[in-house]
Order: structure tokens, then C-alpha cells, then sequence
DNA sequence: GGGATCTATGCGATCGATTGCAGGTTGTCA
DNA sequence: TGACAACCTGCAATCGATCGCATAGATCCC
């Protein structure tokens, strides 16, 4: 029964192999590995099962996943490129992407591709050489220079969060154009005619859309939708520098941004100037990021599911990682909602208009 | 030269192998392996490596980390386990660990262990699985099960943020307790002498030690330390709650947080009964998350480097993982400092005894 | 000129799990 | 009883890089 003559001598510490559970056992070891297998476990006598199982348990057998790896080609590790790890902005997107990962039973390598294409490229090749199964990017430009490399490596790939221009692959992203319409309906709603737009880098696909989301809702609404500042970053002093821009060329009575970053932005430069935030000018954001809701004021915002977004993007991974056909280039997109908190209201010649309209109705009485 | 009756026959799109190159250029996969390593460079001729490398270059060969992992029994891979993936609090720290450890060649697994212990213990035990060299983590209690397994395994690990009561593993924390004297004393020197705290979960070392932080400037100063409530989870809504009791039980004119999320839910609770912060009540934070600076009214409260916090301990890490010997326990403490903003004020009493003293030197005058 | 030393490279086992194929045993049916 | 199927289990190659050991050739020294 024993294997004769093994040259195999697992120090105590060790962890144990699947060789020490079937010498222990009395079995081959591709039997224990088939018994350790769920999807194998019919093809073994239910007696061997059970001791092997047992045996397994009692040494705290682990599958060693490298070995494994190697011989399946499977790392079942799946490659999350952020634009910048730090930036808190992500963490809901990779929690989704995490859990609905790790459910399946794979595992998350994040990787800080940096804000340099040719580093981001590098970095997703660091990844490939690790074998990973798929890639989620959510740091695609409008067209970008990484997705093509995924392509040509013929990896899995999905986006999240932002999109190319033209559909190369699987994508999650929520609809800015109608998002950016919200909050610009909402501006006119209230009584708002000036509106101005501090748009997000031309580069990026959220930066473009939601730009573009708003000239379409001011030309609906038969109003001027060229008073626009394009933002260099997506950042608060960039914010702030298009805003002041924007106040110096426009007299606008409210300002949609492109991004909660920017928003704050122009609040900051908006408070230079000793003006006020909502009365002398509206401020919509846009993402709804954690605490916007405890500005000074609280933030009107376009809401976005991020945690859905990155669970959605992992389960578009997922699909495409076991298939074995090439599945279809799909886009996803989330709706977004607009959140009304105290950032808005009608503007002074509106109020102005409303208070004489009350007057007039009280002398009335 | 050429290897005979070679089996393998490398479909064209198949990533390159070793044996490829080596084929190619004509000599030993072996030859080429040392070629290509920095380390064993020197024992091969210039010519045949300048020829293997070009050839890696013209195939773009990338070693198979993988495989090499399985031979040499190091993955690379550093397991990150975190309370909550999705939580942004947690992102800098991620981002620290990121960047440092990839300059070392290292690649970051993150988890998200959840709050069961059980599971963070599972979750770390899947980690082992894939065979990381070290683990980061950031999620330990003050008596920790999860330090207790990583040490039965013998893996180097380093606790980030939060460590446990005996020191067991290397640790990256901040000066709890003298980052909490920084927010009672800056409270005292604007007079207020009633001061309550709302203290962190008891089982999280940065609970108490910020607790023992408030119990000490109290008594240092000759102040009654024991208005204190404890919540029992980092959050706003426990962060309100506290705060709830607090002001039920103790006449308090100024509130010291464990954390900026409870000061943030002292604020929503001051505000639903209309009273104001400064003027009522002075409330401090802890840690100087994003945003807090724009909050109403923007928050004082204790800077904590979580980048340099996350960085640091990729450091200790990285030593541990690459020394041979045992490495000592080392706990490395961050100094805290007090960013004051407009949420602390002089208490209304001194307010009012100032005022008056304005009006006796005006007199006077 | 013969042995010693050094250098550059080849050889083949190894890491641990997986899997196609083969072989042995038991059961079934005519 | 013989043929065949069904069911278990073993065997050995495989994934790709690494490294201790062996060896061929070059160099050196007295």
C-alpha cells in the first residue's frame, strides 16, 4: 500500500501536499485530488472520499493555488488597474468589484497604474506576466492606449466607471449624458436661465458625455449652453481655477460641474469672492462622493451606484473569464439620480419675482 | 545546437516561453534564465547574453511569475486585508502599501476580511493558499485571532493603523494617546473645562488609547474625565447616537471625537437640537479625512499620515520578508497634529466673560 | 607539459496539482 | 460461462522556471 522508496520528506512545518494526504491515506494522489474536487469527487468511491476528506482536514490541507495555476493556466486572479490607489473615490468600485469577485472564488490584485499611459501599459503587463485571468480598468481615457494592449493580449478585459469613445470591450458606466440632464432641468426648474458648465478633462469620456449632456438639456430648453470651462483634472483647485474662470466671462446665476470635486471647487472660489452659495449661485456636483452631504451647504448632486457599477463590471469579468466563446462587446449603464439638497435654489430675480407675486397676492386678500 | 525531437510546439498567439528563446538563440533554457536575471547576468558570456536578451526583446518574452513562484516558493504577492474594501477611509493606506511595494517588484492581493473573525481568519487562510509572502493588516483587535493564525503560520505580518494591547507582530500606528491630548488640550486652552468624549469601539486599540488620551489631559488639567460614551462602531449614525447621550447626561460645552465620522454624527445630532457648533457646542475630530476641511462648520481635528502610515509599513514588511533570521517586534508611531478649523470655539461662558471684558476696556476707554 | 583553477554552459530534478489514458475489478445479461 | 459495460483507481506527462551539480574548454603556473 505504501509508496515504496519516496523521496519526498515534508518537514513537519511544512504545509502538507496532496502527496502526504494520499501516502496517508494509502491512495494515489491524483485520487485525493479527485476526491478533493467537487466537480470530480463522483468518479471516487464514497468510502475513499470519505477518508480522504478526513486525512485532509486533520493536516489542514490547503490546494496550493500556484501549483495549480501552472498546470491549468487559470490563476483564477483578476487584475483591477486604478488611476490612483489613494484616492478614495475608488474604493466603493473596487468593493464591488472585490466582492462579487471573491464570491466566485477569485481574488483581486489592485495595481496603481498612474496617470502615464506608457505606466499603465507596463502595469498591465506586470499583471499578464502574473497570469491573471481578467482585467478591470477603470482608467480607460477616450481612447486609450491600454485597451488596445488588453486586446491584442486577447485578456478579458471590462471598464468601469469610464468608456472609450469607439466599443472595443465590455464596459459599466452610468449615463452621464442623461445624468448631466438632471441636474440641468433642475437648474432651469428652479428658475435658472445663465447656467454655466465646468466641464471634466477632454480626455475622458465622463469629462466629454456629461459636457455634452448639458448643451443638449440648455438647447432644449432654448437656452445658451456655451458658457463652459473645461477643468484640467478632476480636483478641487482645478475646480476652483474653472470657476473662476467661468465667473469672469459669464454672468451666471448657477454652475453645473461635471464632478463633486469640482463643485467644491467652486465653492471655494465662490467664497473668495463673497458670494454666496445658494443664493447668489447654484452649484450642482455630480457622483454624490461620501460627505458631500455635509458641506457648507450640502450639495445638490447626480447620484451614482459605484458599488453596483463595480459588482456589475465584476460579473461582466466573470462571464467573459469562463466562457469560451468570444462573448459580446456589451455596455452597461446605470442610471443616475439626482439628489436635491441645499446648493440650489431659485435665483435672486426669480425670488425677486416670486416675493412681488406674494405681495401682490397678499394686497389682494 | 538545436534542441531534438522537441515536444513542445508553441501555438503562435501562446505568451513565449524560456525553452523559446533558448531554442531560438541555441543554447539551454537554462543559459537563457541566467541570462535574463540581473543577479546571475555575470555568469554568462556578454555575446550569449546580449543575444538572449535581444531575442526575449523580439519575442516579447515576460517571466512567467507563476511558475517561478511554484520552483522558488515566493509568490511576490503581499495579502492586504482590510475591514472594508469599499470604505475610503482605507485608501491611503492601500495606496501607501501599493506604491512602496511595488517598487520592490511586489504586487498587492487586497481583502476585504468583513468583521467576523471567522471570516477574516478564512479569508487570510485563502491568502496562505496562494502562497503570499507576507500579509498587511489593518483590521486587528486589541486581542486579535487573525495576528494569532498568521503567527501559528509564520508568516511575517505587519498591523497598519490599529494594533493589538501586547505586541506580538511589527506595528504602524499612530500616538493615539497624545493625539487625543492634542484635541483636549487645544480644547482647554480656549476654555472650555466641560468636555465630553465619544469613544471608539472598545475592542479597536484606537478606542481606547484615545480614551486613555482623554482620561489623561483631563486629569492633567485637573478636569473631570468621566463624561464619556462609547459607540460601538466607527460611524455617523453610532457617532450621532453617542452624542445623544452624551448631551442627555453631561451639561458638556465641548465634545472630543475618537474619530471624524462620530464628530460628523455629533454635528447631525447638534443640529437636530438647533444647537450650533461652535457657538453651543465645540466638537473636535480624529484622523482629518478627505472633505472634513468643507464640512459645516469644517471640522478641527488630528492629522493622521495614512499614506506614510501605509508606506511604513510596506517597509517593515518588505525587511521581513527578505531577512532570513527573525526580525524584532517593532512598533512604529506616527506624530499626530492638531489642524484647528472653525468647529472649536471659546464655551459661551468665556465668550460672555470676554465680551464683558471688551465692554470694560471700551468704557474705559 | 601536466595538473590546478576558472569560466561558461548543459543537464535534469524539482516545485505541487491536474488529467488523458490505461488497467483492474465487479456486475450484468444472454 | 463468456463478453461487455460500468465503475474506480493508478500511472505518468505536463505546466515553466530555477538551481545544484557536472563537464568541456580555456588559462595559468611552476
Amino acid at each position: 500500500m505504501n509508496r515504496s522508496a519516496s523521496t519526498a520528506r515534508p518537514s513537519p512545518t511544512r504545509t502538507p501536499t496532496l502527496q502526504a494526504i494520499a501516502d496517508a491515506v494509502g491512495v494515489h494522489r491524483a485520487t485525493a485530488a479527485r476526491a478533493l474536487d467537487p466537480a470530480k469527487r463522483h468518479l471516487i468511491s464514497a468510502e475513499v472520499v470519505e477518508r480522504v476528506q478526513r486525512e485532509a482536514q486533520r493536516l489542514g490541507y490547503r490546494r496550493d493555488v500556484i501549483a495549480a495555476s501552472l498546470r491549468t493556466g487559470r490563476s483564477r486572479l483578476v487584475g483591477v488597474l486604478l488611476p490612483d490607489l489613494a484616492n478614495p473615490v475608488f474604493a466603493p468600485i473596487l468593493g464591488g468589484i472585490g466582492s462579487a469577485l471573491s464570491a466566485h472564488g477569485y481574488s483581486v490584485l489592485v495595481a496603481d497604474g498612474g496617470s502615464d499611459e506608457k505606466q499603465q501599459i507596463e502595469t498591465v503587463e506586470q499583471l499578464l506576466a502574473r497570469r491573471v485571468d481578467g482585467l478591470v480598468l477603470a482608467t480607460a481615457t477616450r481612447r486609450d492606449a491600454v485597451v488596445t494592449a488588453c486586446l491584442k493580449a486577447k485578456i478579458p478585459t471590462v471598464l468601469v466607471n469610464r468608456a472609450e469613445d469607439k466599443e472595443r470591450v465590455a464596459a459599466v458606466v452610468t449615463d452621464d449624458i442623461s445624468g448631466m440632464r438632471l441636474s440641468v432641468q433642475h437648474l432651469i426648474e428652479l428658475g435658472h436661465r445663465r447656467i454655466g458648465h465646468i466641464a471634466g478633462p477632454e480626455n475622458l469620456s465622463t469629462g466629454v458625455l456629461r459636457r455634452r449632456g448639458f448643451e443638449a438639456a440648455m438647447a432644449e430648453a432654448g437656452l445658451d449652453g456655451s458658457m463652459v470651462v473645461t477643468a484640467q483634472a478632476y480636483s478641487r483647485s482645478a475646480g476652483r481655477q474653472a470657476c473662476a474662470t467661468l465667473l469672469d466671462t459669464y454672468p451666471v446665476t448657477a454652475i453645473a460641474a461635471s464632478n463633486d470635486l469640482l463643485a467644491l471647487g467652486a465653492y471655494l472660489e465662490l467664497r473668495t469672492r463673497d458670494l454666496s452659495c445658494p443664493d447668489d449661485v447654484s452649484v450642482v456636483g455630480h457622483n454624490d462622493m461620501p460627505l458631500v452631504d455635509m458641506v457648507d451647504p450640502p450639495l445638490t448632486t447626480v447620484h451614482i451606484e459605484q458599488v453596483t457599477m463595480g459588482e456589475e463590471a465584476a460579473r461582466l469579468l466573470l462571464e467573459r473569464m469562463e466562457a469560451d466563446a468570444p462573448t459580446p462587446v456589451v455596455t452597461k449603464v446605470t442610471p443616475p439620480v439626482l439628489v436635491t439638497r441645499a446648493s440650489t435654489f431659485a435665483p435672486a430675480a426669480v425670488e425677486g419675482q416670486m416675493k412681488r407675486r406674494r405681495a401682490h397676492a397678499a394686497r389682494a386678500r
